[in-house]
DNA sequence: CGCTGCGTTGAATCCTATCAACGCTCGTGG
DNA sequence: CCACGAGCGTTGATAGGATTCAACGCAGCG
């Protein structure tokens, strides 16, 4: 069931603008530009496949729901490389032309645009077009800080510190596009999505989940974190804030 | 001991020449200016930092000798993201303003040359530059998928799956730059190396070098490594050739 | 009502890490 | 020349972290 959305009851483009304007500055053209993404958004249910690995297709912003890059190896086994989050690209911006190089699922509702208005030919410099294409340099620059932390989470880190240190980044990220409600937010993933995204097995994230709670540093259940002890949680994951928050 | 080469010993362009010429056709013009990378170019000893994490530098190209990009934890743990290989950029050609994203170190000694002259603006299409310009993108492409791999080498495969998944990763990117022998090609790296680089304890890495070798898929030692079953590798890898090869 | 998705628990197993020690080669210096 | 140490590979024993298998509880839903 895809749909395209009509009449007035628009998706917002907030956290685009938030995201983007967060890592450049943006004309007010640049800003009407985002604002007129909503139009002919798209509406696709959980599970849906947004972009297919190798597949040339056009740039997609995430105006609303989560998504992730992952693989899917011979046997089942499932590895998520990346969640996507309101705001955020899906395939790249800075390279639309060349095959994606991994899968995007939706793992809610999402409410999809297309990313081609965002590309037009930025040849002149100081242009009004040279916050957004810095905005793009950036997005794409961020993106490769993400995976490679999440290299070292999955290569260097124990299943303690890995669930801490992601739970940071999606804090850092969240943050930026205005989804953080005091000291909690909400998360829309099973046990089953942490376990694939921290190479870990389901029961093993169930168990360090109760953990990290009996260590009061923070508390997850019902699809919503609650931080209690941010400091503390920065000490155990070896947090250096490489996105900016 | 960082000097400058000079006289007649220049080192040779030609690795970079097949990696991009791999990647796009190039114009002879534009292999012109590969072949000039190496006036001026530098040499550095094993463990000298090629680049740091967050500096602002001009990106280089690796002439010859092995590098690696790698970050350390605040207990000292380290992780290894990506080996670059002869031809291969450090820092992003596509993004060369951008702070690194990693620490680039060298190991072995190498030879690096500044890549600003592959950078001159391309604006006008089907110039001279089409062909570089492309070939960067597919680069920084290439890089991407490198790292996905990686990711999901750490997350969701076994000591045994990684190690040779990595060695069939190696082995294509050699190919690409005719560095293998046969069925051999050189390696040089410790197998304190390869536990940082696969997220393995130097010990494990010893006894699955021993497994591999008696199962006589391949062999490690003396900084070569001898292909013996290369279909067997690529099934017990679960490897799709996702790297151009 | 029974099913499905999700979270939880216990027990046993396995993979990988850690610790400690040893052998080897090679370069260096006495 | 030989002693010495550093770097690298190898080995055994032990411990620990994470997986697997299996089962159960619970809520939502057709």
């Amino acid at each position: 069931m895809i749909r395209t959305v009509v009449g007035t009851d628009l998706p917002s483009p907030n956290a685009t603008i938030l995201r983007m304007g967060g890592l450049a500055p943006l004309s007010s053209c640049e800003a009407d530009i985002l604002r007129d993404l909503p139009r002919q958004a798209r509406i696709h249910p959980a599970q849906t496949e947004l972009c297919r690995e190798h597949q040339v297709q056009p740039p997609l912003v995430l105006l609303s729901g989560w998504a992730c890059c992952q693989r899917i190896l011979g046997d089942g086994r499932r590895q998520i490389l990346r969640f996507v989050l309101p705001g955020d690209a899906i395939g790249s911006l800075a390279q639309p032309v060349l095959p994606a190089s991994s899968t995007t699922v939706a793992l809610t509702q999402v409410v999809v645009a297309d990313a081609r208005p965002l590309l037009r030919p930025s040849d002149a410099a100081g242009a009004p077009w040279a916050g957004l294409t810095k905005a793009i340099a950036m997005m794409s620059h961020v993106d490769e800080i993400i995976l490679r932390d999440q290299v070292v989470r999955l290569g260097r880190q124990t299943a303690y510190e890995r669930l801490i240190h992601l739970i940071l980044e999606l804090h850092g990220r969240l943050q930026a596009i205005d989804m953080i409600d005091g000291n909690s937010f909400s998360v829309p993933l099973t046990q089953d999505i942490l376990a694939d995204a921290l190479g870990l097995s389901v029961v093993h994230i169930n168990r360090t989940l109760q953990q990290v709670r009996r260590d009061r540093l923070l508390d997850m259940r019902g699809g919503r974190i609650t931080i209690h002890q941010m400091d503390a949680m920065r000490r155990v994951a070896d947090w250096v804030g490489s996105i900016a928050a």
